[in-house]
RNA sequence: GGCGACGUACCCAAGUGGCUAAGGGGGAGGUCUGCAAAACCUUUAUGCAGCGGUUCAAAUCCGCUCGUCGCCUCCA
């Protein structure tokens, strides 16, 4: 298995810190506000490679944390005239509500940074026993001068940055690039006891807390999106590394943005989609689709057509499901093969492999979801054959566990037919119910068994403008939401 | 200014030295059908931004040029 480490900029191989065991650690989200959809890419690009990591046999540790205290929360309850910690609470339980809808599971550990201030405050201390912390008015800094690596993650020279330094002048810095470790409280925010003085935890310290206590001072897998890497991650890994004397983290992995008219989506420009803005017009697991169906690492452009896209790949998968179903519950007394026999069985015999080569080679989902329809495309020309009788209920039966497989590791394609398309017919806003449907339907069978095609016709004509799609087949007809 | 990434068909997108350049969408033609839809088949890149170079062999490695974007400030 090769993985992209942004520590070193190339793909290596993946290799665990304790054999048989994967411990991960993602950035989770400051609780300020509604998710957008780079968050959402973030979480579901986090929580497949956790999945696969379990499919492949690994004890995995999974942890992803929720920072609770920060400016932002501070300036959004003065703005909505709630406590900070109403605050929190409320865009957590937000943060769940819009990744449960997208499929993405819970970590085995979700730590808040307020719960961790004890052990902030002792790595603390250690830093400046160590001589890498000072003390300054009440706040401690991280000075970056006394790390000799820093830099290395984010492939910055502590030079250049000095020189290009756009950040506030603060007269009790050493140096600008300094971090804050702990910051003084003003009169009226939110503070802690520490040693310095009331105050709260600086951004990157909690994760450096919350990571030693859960995973230990080395662990396999660190990541977030690509904007964290400087100066989050640089400033996480010197303080880390300097506390401990040892290697914070083996694979440093950084997921790409969303673009919109190849910019990237971003608060400050406010060209952002929130997801619940986006699961209000498109379907749950086509967002997820949509941001698995390119590489993590690339850009994505976020457009509609792009989201309706995704629909109809995923209408064309559940449209086989259904096919496969038809086909299991026939009378298979009778043997019957079908034409394409030996290409089906090649293909199911390489299914796996072909998934897995794709998987390990860096999480490549867009190729494994390209393997999952070339498998779609040989199964429905096979059923074109009209095959019948036990051996064609092994193999179709056998391609219908191997998709089952594929798709549970990407949290894809999990559903039934019937509820893929009761959310279509809630997202598009049909103007019927299933039993209005119904009823048409039962009125065109009889004009057609009449043979007055212009009325059956007709019939279909109105359904289709409502957004149903009719299916003649010889069992009867079937309806389909429109994509 | 410093550092980095990307540029593959009409659109999205995989492929980072060697079988005929995945997969999806769209277009065209066809099979099936009362007609459709779905499904399937054929077709749509002798070529991977351009120009050089390395190599028996390059979309893939190197150099230059053009274009787009990102980070250097909170940001998934």
């Amino acid at each position: 298995m090769r993985i992209y480490n942004t520590l070193t900029a190339k793909k290596e191989d993946f290799v665990p810190v304790k054999p048989g065991e994967v411990r991960m650690y993602s950035c989770g989200i400051t609780a300020y506000d509604h998710c957008h959809i780079g968050h959402a890419r973030s979480a579901i690009v986090f929580d497949v490679m956790r999945r696969y990591m379990r499919y492949k046999g690994y004890a995995t540790t999974y942890i992803r944390n929720f920072t609770d205290i920060d400016d932002k929360i501070i300036n959004r309850a003065h703005q909505e005239g709630l406590a900070w910690d109403a605050v929190a609470k409320k865009y957590i339980d937000e943060y769940y509500r819009d990744m449960d809808m997208l499929g993405v599971g819970r970590a085995d550990v979700e730590p808040k940074a307020t719960e961790y201030i004890s052990e902030m405050i002792a790595i603390i201390r250690g830093l400046i026993d160590k001589g890498h912390a000072y003390e300054s008015a009440g706040s401690v800094y991280f000075e970056v001068g006394t790390f000799k690596e820093y830099g290395r993650l984010s492939k910055r020279d502590l030079e250049d940055l000095m020189a290009g330094a756009r950040i506030e002048v603060n007269e009790s810095k050493r140096n600008p690039m300094d971090f804050a470790l702990w910051k003084a409280s003003k009169e009226g925010e939110p503070a802690w006891e520490s040693p310095w003085g009331p105050g709260r935890p600086g951004w990157h310290i909690e994760c450096s807390a919350m990571s030693l206590k859960h995973l230990g001072e080395t662990f396999d897998i660190h990541g977030g999106g690509a904007d964290l890497i400087f100066p989050h991650h640089e400033n996480e890994m010197a303080q880390s590394e300097a506390f401990t004397g040892k290697p914070f983290v083996k694979y440093w992995v950084h997921n790409g943005f969303i673009t919109v008219d190849k910019e990237k989506m971003s608060k400050s420009l406010g060209n952002f989609f929130t997801i619940k803005e986006i699961l209000h017009k498109f379907d749950a697991e086509a967002v997820r689709y949509f941001l698995l169906s390119t590489h993590y690492r690339s850009p994505i452009e976020f457009s509609d057509e792009q989201l309706k896209e995704a629909e109809v790949s995923i209408d064309r998968y559940y449209t086989t499901v259904l096919r496969i179903r038809d086909f299991l519950a026939q009378d298979q007394s009778q043997e019957k093969a079908s034409i394409d026999e030996k290409t089906l069985d090649t293909i199911l015999g390489s299914f796996i492999g072909s998934f897995k080569d794709a998987m390990d080679d860096d999480f490549n989902t867009a190729l494994s979801i390209g393997g999952i329809f070339e498998l779609i495309r040989i199964l429905n020309k096979y059923l074109d054959g009209r095959p019948l009788g036990s051996r064609s209920v092994e193999l179709v039966t056998r391609a219908q566990n191997l998709l089952k497989e594929a798709g549970d590791v990407l949290n894809l394609f999990t559903r039934t037919p019937e509820a893929w398309y009761a959310s279509l017919m809630r997202i598009k806003q049909v103007p019927m119910t299933e039993s209005d449907i119904l009823a048409k339907i039962r009125e065109r069978r009889q004009a057609r068994e009449n043979k007055d095609w212009a009325a059956a016709d007709s019939i279909r004509k109105d359904l289709d403008a409502q957004g149903i799609i009719l299916e003649d087949n010889k069992d009867g007809t079937a309806w389909k939401i429109k994509v």
